[in-house]
DNA sequence: CTCCGTTAATGATCGATGTTCAATAACCGT
DNA sequence: ACGGTTATTGAACATCGATCATTAACGGAG
């Protein structure tokens, strides 16, 4: 079979996009196989590698789409100006949200990528959006001009709150229950912000 | 071929171990096959499926021992009593840890069993003899019987390393040099503590 | 010593994976 | 109507984890 143009590139990919998702969280990442995505597609594996560089690229583009996902909840809460509860607020978002796409966000956890080539920039980004507006919600905290504190430390919860789900996810912790893991991302939050208000 | 007994089950537990570790010291984890595995004992696939359960399981044991490492190294820092003076101490050691073993560490980061099946017993007691020497420099804040708040502390702690040095190693947290990571968890420790001290 | 049940070791084999690329056929400008 | 361009295909290749009937060394019993 030939050109068949029944979809034009950006449809393709839209689709791609779509039914790797629905692949995800319904089979685990996993499953996602280019045979199978294909299949799901009605096209067959050379049209995927013709949209993508490789099996990793898919998986990069599924985990910018979820980032993108979580920033737009994230961004959603209207901000009081004090930053422990609006950090707590963003807490409850998060978790509801990694909880609420299981599947989706595992694959953002376990997914690494062979470290010969960097991280593409436009996914930096994506992770970038996230983290400004952690910046936004620590920003009272600190003064004007102290913007590289400001990041720091937006990058430490940041950091923080994936090594602890992380962890607890894949039962590397001694944990059971899910309760536990909001017990320590808001200890974590608690402390650390206590901690910035001191110095 | 039949049967060689050339050496013990234990003997080729150990050559397993020895040679994976070799593999991925050299070559990356992803190199570290069944048939390279077995090619470089002197013994067939087979009689690694006789030691291990599967790929996984080889891993598993090699994290394990890497774990195991670490704690010798840590546990090797006689402690001052200053929790944060101790943390700065043993941060120092772990960062220094993964980066002259990084391709071991890695497979600690990049390594996630499939979770059909809960992470057996002795794997987490090579967790939590790291915990326990964080829960001992952590000791001098925490009054007696609040051993909870200690454990919860400890956690924070390690998850919260392991999530700065997981995401920055795999450049996802948009940062460039080494140094940054060093900074990052500094930082955690000097503001957790300070955290800590308050409350 | 001989015999034979037990057990370690083998490696061909299976199914599934990522990836490639020559062949094909529909598209579109001339 | 033609031909160059381009999208699409899917068989083919290499490699992976995993299995299991086969083989042969071991070692205790007689």
């Amino acid at each position: 079979m030939g050109r068949r143009s029944d979809h034009s590139r950006e449809e393709l990919y839209e689709m791609a996009m779509a039914e790797a998702e629905a692949i995800v969280v319904e089979e685990g990442w996993r499953k996602l196989t280019a045979r199978s995505l294909a299949g799901r597609m009605g096209y067959s594996v050379g049209t995927l590698y013709n949209l993508f560089e490789n099996a990793d690229d898919i998986l990069l583009h599924l985990n910018a789409r979820t980032l993108d996902n979580l920033g737009k909840h994230l961004s959603e809460i209207d901000l009081s100006g004090d930053p422990k509860a609006d950090l707590k607020r963003m807490l409850e978002v998060y978790l509801a949200f990694i909880s609420e796409n299981r599947n989706l966000w595992t694959v953002l956890f376990e997914h690494y990528r062979s470290d010969e080539e960097p991280v593409p920039e436009w996914y930096l980004e994506c992770v970038g959006q996230v983290l400004a507006l952690l910046e936004e919600a620590l920003a009272p905290l600190f003064p004007e001009g102290k913007d590289a504190e400001k990041r720091r430390s937006a990058r430490v919860l940041w950091s923080g709150l994936h090594g602890i789900c992380s962890l607890a996810g894949s039962q590397k912790l001694g944990i059971l229950t899910e309760e536990p893991v909001a017990a320590l991302a808001s200890d974590l939050i608690n402390t650390y912000l206590s901690g910035l208000q001191d110095s």
